[in-house]
DNA sequence: TATACATTGATAGTAATACTTTTATATTTG
DNA sequence: CAAATATAAAAGTATTACTATCAATGTATA
């Protein structure tokens, strides 16, 4: 647990964060500040500043902060999988498992499990205001959609799987489990900035929803 | 229906693009402009060679070009809502009535309505990207976002009353509407972008997944 | 121990962006 | 026709998003 790595894609960076110090400042710093000023006051210059190194310095691990931005996404998505596949790991029944997978996907990052220099409560704030901003771009073409994607794809994949593996007529498993992880970040935003516009609150989570909705959809065998 | 106006929020512009030929001609080359380089890429100075006018000149109908996206979508909204609210207008069944809903909220807009000088499949197409970056900013503070969401909130509100109507026992109206609408938009990105993480494709529509979540979640009466 | 090599830091420079300001020229309206 | 208003053109500013150069430092190896 400890020494757990999460893989990120090598193009998504220059040189590995992980393999320096000063890598690991820049993911750690970079997490923080994109959390509290917002992903478009952030730049490499003020960066540089906070972490006492030089903006130069960092444009030799990132070629621009969109990378970055790719890299945290994707770190964090890897992060949730690891967590995914250790929680269901050796669940046989279905519907226990698809429980197990929707509770992990859906709550709320509250405790800091920090096993590295990544604040995961910080960066779970950050992917809820800012992930869409990672894929919503023009310049994202085929070939490196298929690499950044890849952990978020697989994610989709795997809980589609275990929708399946309990309801194998239902007809849209890829969508509802699209739905689900990219609904999950909406509620949480709506909780957070328009209430009004969601059900969820301190008492009402988004995972109660969303396994209610899964599991009114589904046929169980 | 040929003088229909689009109420928007006057905190919104500077100047009413409405009252006045280069007012329309910036509405109508923006959405273009951004559908097709996306709204990064997108400048005032751009629109301004684009439409044979000056950058000054725009900037005193938009303070930037975030209030003009927030314009956009707003008209976007209200344009659904107007749609929404004339399809449904007069069934007495909430069945009916939900279904009718549903369809507005999540077709596609293929045909090319033309009431105005807006384009309402680039108009479309443009939300489906860039809507999200609408409201993920930190600049939007409280006040704003009252005024700024107010049609979207609506929407959101009629739909979940909608909800209510076929199911009153059913406890997530809110919740469910919300991720309808974002949702919608988001299965129609994936169509277009990563086919593989949506069952969506040229046989099956965002509609009939929708519709047939909804009604699998909601027991009827 | 000397040298090579990689890493980082500091500075400067460039092109573009997101505006603001000023002034001149049309156009509309009273 | 005069006055007000809208638009266009040009120039200017601060910031951003980089790139390039060079010096300082540390580390690995012959």
């Amino acid at each position: 647990m400890q020494s757990l790595k999460i893989g990120v894609n090598e193009k998504l960076y220059i040189k590995d964060p992980e393999s320096s110090t000063l890598g690991k400042n820049i993911v750690e710093q970079s997490i923080l500040m994109i959390d509290e000023m917002g992903f478009e006051s952030f730049t490499f210059k003020k960066l540089g500043v906070q972490i006492n190194s030089n903006e130069s310095s960092i444009y030799r691990y990132f070629e621009n902060k969109h990378k970055l931005l790719l890299y945290l996404a994707t770190w964090y998505w890897g992060w949730v999988e690891y967590r995914m596949v250790f929680a269901t790991n050796g669940i046989s029944d279905p519907v226990k498992k698809l429980e197990k997978a929707i509770e992990i996907l859906t709550q709320n990052v509250e405790e800091d499990s920090s096993i590295t220099h990544v604040n995961e409560v910080a960066l779970n704030r950050l992917i809820i205001n800012e992930y869409s901003k990672s894929y919503l771009v023009k310049e994202i073409n085929k070939e490196s959609k298929d690499g950044y994607f890849i952990i978020c794809k697989r994610l989709v994949n795997r809980l589609s799987e275990m929708i399946s593996a309990v309801d194998q007529n239902y007809e849209y498993p890829v969508s509802l489990a699209s739905t689900v992880l990219e609904g999950s970040l909406h509620q949480y935003f709506l909780k957070a900035h328009f209430p009004t516009l969601t059900n969820c609150n301190e008492k009402v989570t988004p995972t109660e929803f969303f396994t209610d909705l899964i599991f009114r959809t589904l046929n169980k065998k």
